[in-house]
DNA sequence: GGACTTAGTAAACTGCGTAGCATTATTCAG
DNA sequence: CTGAATAATGCTACGCAGTTTACTAAGTCC
């Protein structure tokens, strides 16, 4: 703990962010409603709302009809659309980027089709294309940004390189933080992408009310993210939550009993026959619902050794296959039943695959929080990053 | 984020706690010192500092013989005899209390043999009496304590009572936080021994410079205790780490290799056939080294879920077989090479059974340090608690 | 012993939030 | 339509905290 002597200016600063942080995420407030939300008096309160107007951090609403007695207030309200971030997601099969301004209202969003055999080349090329698209849909420049994230598959180190192999041809090879800093000042940050669905489901998910969560991603591939005590968890080297790599978690394999179930329509993609044999089960057919059976087995394992060693509140079960949570969630905390000492709450995500995405969205908006919104307040246009 | 509005008492309020925190942990100070330290002009960390000594959380050192040119300096340090805390370890054959002050130098220690089969009441009774020993012997009464931790075996939830089965006998049914409470009116915290011992490592140990630690309690019981992000963590129920209830991992059964090693003198204690089955291998005896062989490979999977979940920087490896980490440190390493992504750095504890009581003064400062050097900055002689 | 260096002290100065009062704009009662 | 009640706004005086600046005190170095 640094603490930091205070003076005057400092301490106007201060009380500056304060009134900033009373008016995000409210109604239009009056100055009173302001003064009473910061502990300020009501002319500090004033002139500090005044100061962010001319700032550009806040709007004026002028009276309007007043619905009780006296002279009715002028209400301010946070602007909102000084500032905007990009979430991005880059699967395999498509290119996700959605466009927020500050309070997180979606602004533009374009989701594309990808070749799952591009190259990261290719790829970067087709994220660049949507990346435009969006941002002139919205009428929009690169300035106009304030923070970038972005999801890809697989671990990924701090400066936001692949260190192992993805399902993403050649994607270690790539460098998305340098490619994407050719066209955009602003901080960018790569994230993998199960914990940018677990921040996700915290924000606009199944998990907002908790603090500790562990996010399944269950799939094709089985992953997970870790949000501990309200935070995103990387680990030292970035790879926190990587349980499947261990043997006696049988992560690898457990999709195999959906995928390679014999019953399946031959030329089906995997994710189709992990569907169809999901469907089957859900009618009645005794050896699909044994093939569900074996991989909710071999998926608890895993999801076991996570929660005991975080003991978390909720555990999310998200990814292509949570459309089929119907068949999979009572079994799953039967089977968590036998191995924990404590059984977490288990939801099914609702975020369909905008989860990354969004995720991408919430971790560039904490950005924007923490450097700007925190420790210095500028002018809001076009901040300056070094 | 709630911010909160600042007016100028609380600025001063502020700067003192920030000159306080200045003075803390460093070589008596000089005014100039202060101000560099903190930020602040001279003439204001002057005031600030004079306050302090006023108050009782600071003490004057008038300038001796000065080794440097112009007029010496007047010095300020810390009075960390303000205040006192006590750290106490309830083991199964040991009970012992150490007591410091607010900068953590040990002011007095007492250990005590228990015995293995008293109950509750006993026990407690034995830990009131070291508690009186310790406290009379430093000439303090039981006001002067600011935070009291009481480190137990097993986990155990907020209130401090123990949740499951422990070796210490009957203990689901004590609640030594109430019986504490009866004769102090400081905060009081029960915390497993596991998760104190990682404080302590963090602390006093050997891992001083990591903020995310896997500390692991190897004896004739295994547990793990767990700091990510600098931050002792809990779980949401208390009971974070213990990967061992997972049948995968084979941690109840793996100091059985030792204890049930045929070839220990008949009628030793589980504790020294394991130590004598660890001489044994270090003499070269190969049924004695494959016993240890296979002690490491069972730990090993229980090290490595817990490291693939978390991905720390460092794995400390403690309890009452860290005397034998000479044999266990490499093999456990190769070990998790094969199962991990990324090997975080193995270290074995030097703090022999000091750790638990250790990590929990640690925990009772940090107490003292978030409460009253945080807020409020009360008279430091004998504070109110609610 | 004088020049130099650093600490301590006391003044004037600036900036910020608060308190209190007058002013303004609206509703409600008659 | 008028006046009382109500609540927001705007203004001024005030106190307090830290800074700046200047000066004095107490040492060392040559």
């Amino acid at each position: 703990m640094a603490m930091s002597g205070t003076d005057l200016s400092r301490m106007r600063e201060l009380n500056q962010l304060s009134v900033l942080w009373a008016l995000r995420g409210t109604a239009p407030s009056t100055v009173t409603e302001l003064a009473g939300r910061t502990g300020l008096s009501r002319p500090a309160a004033d002139v500090l709302v005044q100061q962010l107007v001319a700032d550009g951090w806040a709007e004026v609403e002028e009276p309007g009809a007043s619905s009780t007695v006296g002279r009715p207030a002028r209400r301010y309200r946070f602007r909102a659309t000084a500032g905007h971030v990009l979430g991005i997601d880059i699967g395999v099969h498509k290119i996700l980027v959605m466009l927020c301004d500050l309070e997180g209202n979606l602004v533009g969003s374009l989701r594309r089709p990808a070749d799952p055999q591009a190259g990261p080349d290719e790829r970067l090329a087709a994220v660049d294309q949507t990346i435009d698209d969006v941002l002139h849909e919205a009428g929009m420049a690169a300035a106009d940004l304030w923070a970038i994230t972005v999801g890809v598959t697989g671990p990924v180190d701090e400066s936001g390189r692949t260190i192992v192999a993805t399902p993403l041809p050649g994607w270690r090879d790539a460098d998305p933080v340098a490619h994407l800093r050719t066209r955009f000042t602003c901080p960018i940050r790569v994230e993998n992408d199960c914990k940018l669905a677990a921040v996700a489901e915290r924000w606009k998910g199944v998990a907002q009310d908790a603090d500790d969560i562990v996010y399944l991603l269950a799939g094709l591939r089985t992953g997970a993210g870790l949000i501990i005590d309200g935070t995103l968890r990387r680990g030292h080297g970035g790879v926190a939550g990587e349980i499947g790599a261990l043997k006696a978690v049988r992560w690898l394999n457990a999709p195999g009993h959906l995928t390679a179930y014999p019953g399946a329509p031959s030329g089906a993609k995997p994710g189709e026959a992990a569907a169809w044999v999901f469907q089957a089960a859900r009618e009645g057919d005794s050896a699909a619902k044994t093939a569900v059976q074996r991989y909710i087995r071999d998926l608890a394992v895993g999801v076991a050794a996570l929660v005991l060693t975080l003991d978390p509140q909720i555990v999310v079960y998200g990814g292509g296959f949570s459309r089929s949570a119907d068949l999979v969630l009572d079994p799953l905390r039967r089977e968590l039943a036998k191995h924990c000492l404590r059984v977490p709450e288990l939801r099914a995500s609702t975020l369909r695959d905008e989860g990354v995405a969004l995720g991408a969205l919430r971790l560039a908006l904490d950005q924007v929080d923490n450097t700007l919104l925190s420790s210095e307040l500028a002018a809001p246009v076009a901040p300056q990053f070094s």
